[in-house]
This record gives C-alpha cells, sequence and structure tokens, in this order.
DNA sequence: CTTCAAATTGCAACCGATTGCATAAATTTT
DNA sequence: AAAATTTATGCAATCGGTTGCAATTTGAAG
C-alpha cells in the first residue's frame, strides 16, 4: 500500500477479513455488529490512519451535514456571539457549518444564498442584509423542503421560523429611560425601515413619547445608514437644531459613538446638555467616555436558540413549520451616557 | 420525474439523446465538444435545474476544492478583514472555505485541525492561537502533502510559509515614536513570549530604548493576556510605579484602550502625562479619547497574499516550499494619545 | 439430535460525476 | 473516391461508503 494512499473501509475489511458492509457498520456502532467484530475493526482502522470520506458518505446519503449561515456582517461583535452560539450547537450535533456575509449588500446576499443552495446545505440560518428587498432567492430552499431560520434581521410576515428580540419593547424602553432622565426633546437615529429591527424600535420610540404626553415628530426620526460619514452627519444636523435636542437614542453602538466624539468636539457634556443611549451592547460600550448605556442583546443565546430549533427539525425532533416567532429578552444596561439622575 | 427529485447529467443525457460523458464535458466547457452540444447541454440544464452535485465530483477527483482557515480568535476587526481578504481570493479561484476559531485555546486549535484534517481539506491558512505550545497538529497535513500558509501567529522556525508584518520595526517604530515624544520611563505591554509577533515587538522595544541609550529593565516589560481583567491590572500596576512611567506601547488597541480608562479615571492627562501607543488599528481607535496613536496592519491584504500563494501552489502555479516569509509594509499612525509635540 | 429463532455477516446495487481509451462522424488530403 | 486526419461523442470503470435483503452462523428450545 503507497504510504500516501488513502486508507477505505475495503482496505479495513481486507486486512480483517470481513465484508466492507461490516466494516461501515461496524464504524458507526450499528447494533448488528457483535461487539467483538467491531472492537477489531475499531482498532484497525485506529492502526492504519483510516478516515472516513465524507464525499462517499453524503453521496450515498443524499445528505450534506452542513448548515448554511447568510450574515450581514461580521465586523459585529453581536453577530460573532451568534455565530459562537450556532457553532456550540451544531458542532455537538455532527454538523457543519457554511459561512456566507454580504457586508449588507442584499445583491451580495442573493449570491451567497444561491452558492449555499448549489452547496446543497441541509439548512440555512439568516439574518437579512441592510438593503435585502425580498425574499425570493429563499424561495429555493422552501421548495426544497430545506428548511430556514432567521434571526434578528427578519421579514416581519414572512415564512420560516424567527428568533428575535422584542425590539418595540426594547425601543420604547430606551426611550422611557431617556424621558425619565429628564430630556424633552428626544431625537432617534435609525436605519432603513423596512428592516424589522429598526421599525420595531422606531414604533416603540414613538409610542413612548406619545404615552408621555410628548409630541411626536417625524423629523425627530433620523433614518441613516448607521455607519461613520453618515453617524457625523446626522449629530451635526442635530447640534444645529433650534432647539436642541437633549437626548439621543441611537438604533446601534458604533454609530452612538461616533455621535458621542462629535458632540462633545461641540463642546456639549453628555449626559447634562445630551444623554445618549445605543443598542447592542458592543465592546466599545464600556471603552469610550462617559460609557454608553443600551440596549443588551443576548448573541450567544440567540444563535444557539436558532441552530437548535434548525436541527430539532432536521432529525424529525420537532417541525419547524409549527413554530413562528421566538422572542429572546433583551434588557436595558444603564451606563453614564444618560444617567443623570442618582439610580434609586 | 418526481418534482422533488434531483436533476443529474444523467436526466440530462437522456433528454437530449447524448452520453452523460459528454454532458459532463459540456458543462465545464470542454474543448472537445461541439459549441452547438455545449448549447443544448446548457439551456436544458437550466431548464430542467441541473445543480451539480459536488459530492460526486469530489469523490471522483479526490479533491475538496476547500481551503481550511484556522483563527484564533473572530472579535477582532483585524481578523476579520484577513477573513475578507482571504474569501475575496478564494472566492474567485472557486474555492470554498472552512472556518474553524479557536478562541485563543491551544486545545481547541488541536480539535479544529483535527477535523479539517478529517474533512479534506486541499490547503490550510492559520494564525495560532495564544497559548499553541507546538506544531505537533499540523504534521498530519504535511505528511498528506497539503500545503500550509501561517500568517499573523507564526511558530518562527516552523516549515511552511509565512505572511507576517515586520513586527520588530514596528516595536522599534511606536517606541522610538514614544521617545521622540519627550518620553523617559516607557512601558511595554505585550502577550505571551512564545508568539513571534509578541516576542518580535517586545524586541524592537528593547532595542530602540537601547539605541537611544535609555536604560532596559526586564521590569518594563508587562507581559499578560491583554484581556480586559489583566489589563486593568497592568495599569494599576503601571499608576503605583516610583517613579511612574510617562509612556505606554501596548501590544493591542484594546488593551491600551482599557489602560487609558485606567489612567484617565486616575486623573491623568493623556498624551502629557503619560502618552499611549497601540497595535492593530482597531475601529475603538478613533471612538475613544483621545484617538489612539497605533500601528497599522493590513488585514485584508495580508490575506490576500495568504491565500493566492496558497492557490497558486494548489493548482501548480508556483511552489509553496520554495517560500518562506513574505513580509508586508506596516506603519503607524499617529493620533492624539501620543502627540506632545506638533508634527514639523 | 432436530428445529426454529435470533444474532451476525455478506452480497450487490446504489449515489452522480469524471476520464482514459475506443469509436464514429466530419473534414481534408492525395 | 479512397485514405488520412481531425473533431466529436460514447463506453465503462472508478471514487468510497451505505443499506435492503439474503445467507449464514450461533444459540436456545424441544
Amino acid at each position: 500500500m503507497r504510504p500516501d494512499k488513502e486508507v477505505t473501509i475495503y482496505d479495513i475489511a481486507r486486512t480483517l477479513n470481513v465484508s466492507p458492509a461490516t466494516v461501515s457498520r461496524g464504524l458507526k456502532d450499528h447494533p448488528a455488529i457483535s461487539t467483538k467484530t467491531k472492537r477489531r475493526i475499531l482498532e484497525k482502522a485506529k492502526e492504519l490512519g483510516y478516515r472516513s470520506n465524507n464525499f462517499a458518505s453524503n453521496l450515498r446519503k443524499q445528505k450534506t451535514q452542513t448548515i448554511g449561515i447568510l450574515l450581514h456582517e461580521l465586523h459585529s461583535h453581536f453577530i460573532v456571539s451568534v455565530l459562537a452560539g450556532i457553532e456550540k450547537v451544531t458542532t455537538e450535533a455532527g454538523y457543519d457549518i457554511l459561512i456566507a456575509h454580504s457586508s449588507e449588500s442584499g445583491q451580495k446576499e442573493v449570491a451567497n444564498a444561491q452558492n449555499l443552495f448549489h452547496k446543497r446545505v441541509d439548512g440555512i440560518i439568516a439574518s437579512l442584509a441592510f438593503d435585502t428587498p425580498d425574499l425570493s432567492h429563499f424561495l429555493q430552499f422552501s421548495e426544497k423542503n430545506i428548511p430556514i431560520v432567521f434571526f434578528d434581521r427578519v421579514e416581519e410576515d414572512s415564512l420560516g421560523t424567527k428568533v428575535i428580540i422584542d425590539n418595540y419593547k426594547a425601543g420604547y424602553q430606551a426611550t422611557q429611560h431617556l424621558l425619565d432622565q429628564g430630556c424633552k426633546r428626544v431625537i432617534h437615529i435609525t436605519g432603513n425601515q423596512s428592516r424589522n429591527v429598526y421599525k420595531q424600535r422606531a414604533k416603540g420610540f414613538k409610542d413612548a413619547l406619545l404615552d408621555n404626553n410628548q409630541e411626536y415628530n417625524p423629523a425627530n426620526l433620523k433614518i441613516t445608514d448607521l455607519d461613520r460619514v453618515e453617524s457625523e452627519k446626522v449629530a451635526n444636523e442635530i447640534l444645529n437644531m433650534q432647539p436642541r435636542p437633549d437626548g439621543v437614542f441611537c438604533a446601534g453602538d458604533f454609530s452612538a459613538a461616533v455621535c458621542m466624539r462629535v458632540f462633545k468636539s461641540a463642546g456639549l457634556r453628555i449626559p447634562e446638555d445630551i444623554a445618549i443611549v445605543g443598542f447592542n451592547n458592543d465592546v466599545i460600550c464600556t471603552l469610550i467616555e462617559p460609557q454608553l448605556t443600551t440596549i443588551n442583546y443576548p448573541g450567544v443565546e440567540m444563535g444557539e436558540i436558532a441552530a437548535r430549533i434548525l436541527i430539532n427539525h432536521l432529525n424529525g425532533n420537532a417541525d419547524i413549520t409549527l413554530t413562528n416567532s421566538i422572542i429572546i429578552k433583551s434588557d436595558l444596561i444603564v451606563r453614564e451616557s444618560s444617567l443623570r439622575k442618582p439610580i434609586e
């Protein structure tokens, strides 16, 4: 046997004088194989340095044991946490994952979906890109009965299971907190309103204002890309508003941090002149000054739940089509950037 | 034909009255197939919704068209940039990537290497974990002639190609900069000295001091995990040193940011009382205050180069064993945290 | 010592694409 | 028009593991 040649079950079968079928069964602990034979097979496999060939196996089984992950971004603490949760569960269950990220481009998301489809993943876990216009690229999966779990960024009335936080509540809570701190003129900086996360937070913002008998003015909603350039622009707009807002609820920590810099360079004191609340509890929250009040989002847990649901479905232990939405709890973390009054 | 059944080249062959071999060749643009036949095959493939079966193909070709990526961490702007560079090149070349990260655990790295080995990746791109003790888990790849490219965190005298920056020079440069700014007592906070990146930076630090006729005291080298807790601890140590250091070169931006917080809460002014230089040019550099001077590290480029080398080798266009190290340029970005004198 | 059931193991046909070699068809040359 | 090329296509084996069913062995019961 050439040393660079791969060992197969046929090699093991030959040296042990059994059939390849027996070896195959023995390696996967099939109940019909006697304990003694199993042991012999396992030992010989180890001795010869056998490694099973996934392709042959997948080809025959018509299963890939692979789950496709569609992400909108990797430069995000939250997303990486979700990924860690997904990995934990999938690894335990013996699934591989194929990660594809779109860098927030809907177009790339479509291409990635296409690619995962051709790779024949057994299931999909997805969070939509910033500007994904519709879900038609997911239809091909549904048609082949390939299950999909969406998380975080979802389409509200789509098919498939969704794992999300209550963005409405979080938005309401953040706004209420600013009002409780004595803010009179609160602004909300947010993203694309066709994305559920931003739409719901904005709705929570609006309702919190109305419930507190504050005027709701559409001009108080600043819709941006939440990137550096746009955030700086909006921050400057806010600086020039008359009267100047005294509270900002920003739908992303990064954007909030950029705004804080702008406000500070303009000489404003945070939170005295203007209080700030972010969203996501990213690492930067505690590195900037003052530390940023934010909504904490349990990433790892979200990933674990999404993966668990999908795998249960794939293993036939649960039917995904019966579940619609799973809401994970989130909470407000109060830090210096918004704390004008001492906590009672 | 059942609707949920996959279309194969046999189906296409049958409807067109040609052989499967012709279809196979036609689909991959084999020169022996006539243009007309190719067109017919392509059209029919599209019409029937054919998608090629990678497993069958890989099984036959004994190639996976997959590259394994071993990373020490994903919570890092730098690493994600490298990943983006790798992805760009591998996608163009028609390779898949399998990403495994060890969360800085050498033990997990070994398990990941094992896993990628069993998945039969065609090649490996790796950056070592914080505490990887040796490279024995890479031997199995060498034995099967599976090429490996290391980047950033490498073992200095290992086999295989390395793509790195000149950490010595960067360390020297950072230290020289602090000295140029008038610092008299400079401290270096760094990580595990068996990792090349930290060792070389520390060496550059030392030589810069000596070349400037400054005393080099091993106590000026603070070796830590560079995580939050350790960084805070070291920062407090530094605060209590007599005489107190007036310059800190920290081998990571995150750790530098944590130190800055500690120093600022203690009432020190940055850079007047203590100047700080980080490493990596992470996003936080420009969000904290004062903005952090750092060493910029071209992540995307590094990933592109590592991937390109590997793929050229796999395609037989270059021999990886002839290349040893590729040094990518890095540079010092001066910001407020260290700038005591105006730039001339 | 049979007879029958249970426990093991083997046979052989898949899964779908690839490719060396042979053959057939089209084109050119003599 | 026959022979020699060139161009296209087909045949059939191969990659390695899986699994329904048949066959054999073992053990227990009568």
